[in-house]
DNA sequence: CCTCGTACTTGATTGATTCCAGAAAGTAGT
DNA sequence: ACTACTTTCTGGAATCAATCAAGTACGAGG
């Protein structure tokens, strides 16, 4: 986990001002990867409790802009943010819990960016979501089928 | 493009019942890929004028569930649809005008499942989004760099 | 310490989408 | 074709994330 040091550091490098909402934002997001506004803007105030909710989308957004951040949205869901940036690494949503993780990629670095017809487009990024069941929605299926099945075979 | 009846036999096929509005939209979204709500509620009414945003939003829903239509939204984007399922084809977006185009997939029916380390994570589906830009915009933007470059060089 | 320019606060607003209750239309059986 | 029953449609209002606008406060450099 980076310092606060570490993050003014950041900021610096990117040119930006090194504000106290900037810098409990970048916490909030290194500590909760894949978090939504709200749960950030929550976060942000445990540090800070003034931060008012537009800053958090101003700074979210220069953040996004300087590159430290990555903005993240699946279908269905509000805009998240992590910090995990510059390597090439997508991500697997749970269709019911919603929960997102780090999949690293399987080829290559930058993976898929060979489409097979690429229409005439200047392709610069392949943006991959995998969608299933988390382990724990699994294994709550499972049960829920298995109680389902007693149930009715009782 | 099909046809009146074969959008109705496809409501039928699907247990949903045959309705004007229903008819509407679907003929909607298939002589319209990738078009936004907006569009499709603007593209039902010039064939039947009394349509309801609130009928076009359920029926939307309802053919998505249905599987009849797909449901996709690129980041920065509002909800679109198109026509095209059970193929599993992905989507290239131009970054500067938004337009969507299809690409079909690179290998195999359906590719990417294999994340390399999934997590625990049961997945049924990788969803791929081709981030560039398109063949007028490349133009256009070659267009304008070269047109500064003259201005900036005299 | 002081000034400048950027960043933040407050309050209002937009825009897509959904919820609700009543009205209308479709379907099935006779 | 008629009636009963189910599902959908209508119109208005509410919700929620996100943005806009005007004024104030704070960080950086001298």
């Amino acid at each position: 986990m980076p310092t606060v040091s570490d993050f003014e550091r950041m900021l610096r490098g990117a040119d930006l001002r090194v504000t106290r909402p900037r810098v409990a934002v970048l916490t909030a997001v290194h500590q909760r990867p894949h978090a939504d506004t709200d749960s950030i803007i929550a976060a942000v105030r445990e540090h800070l409790a003034t931060v008012s909710h537009q800053a958090v989308y101003d700074v979210l957004r220069a953040l996004t802009a300087a590159g430290l951040v990555r903005r993240i949205e699946p279908s269905g869901s509000v805009a998240r943010y992590e910090a995990r940036v510059g390597d090439n690494h997508h991500h697997v949503v749970c269709r019911s819990c919603g929960i997102i993780a780090d999949v690293d990629c399987a080829v290559g670095e930058t993976p898929c960016l060979t489409a097979s017809n690429d229409q005439g487009f200047r392709i610069d990024e392949a943006e991959v979501v995998y969608w299933g069941l988390c382990p724990v929605c699994v294994a709550a299926t499972s049960a829920t089928a298995a109680a389902t099945a007693a149930v009715e075979g009782g």
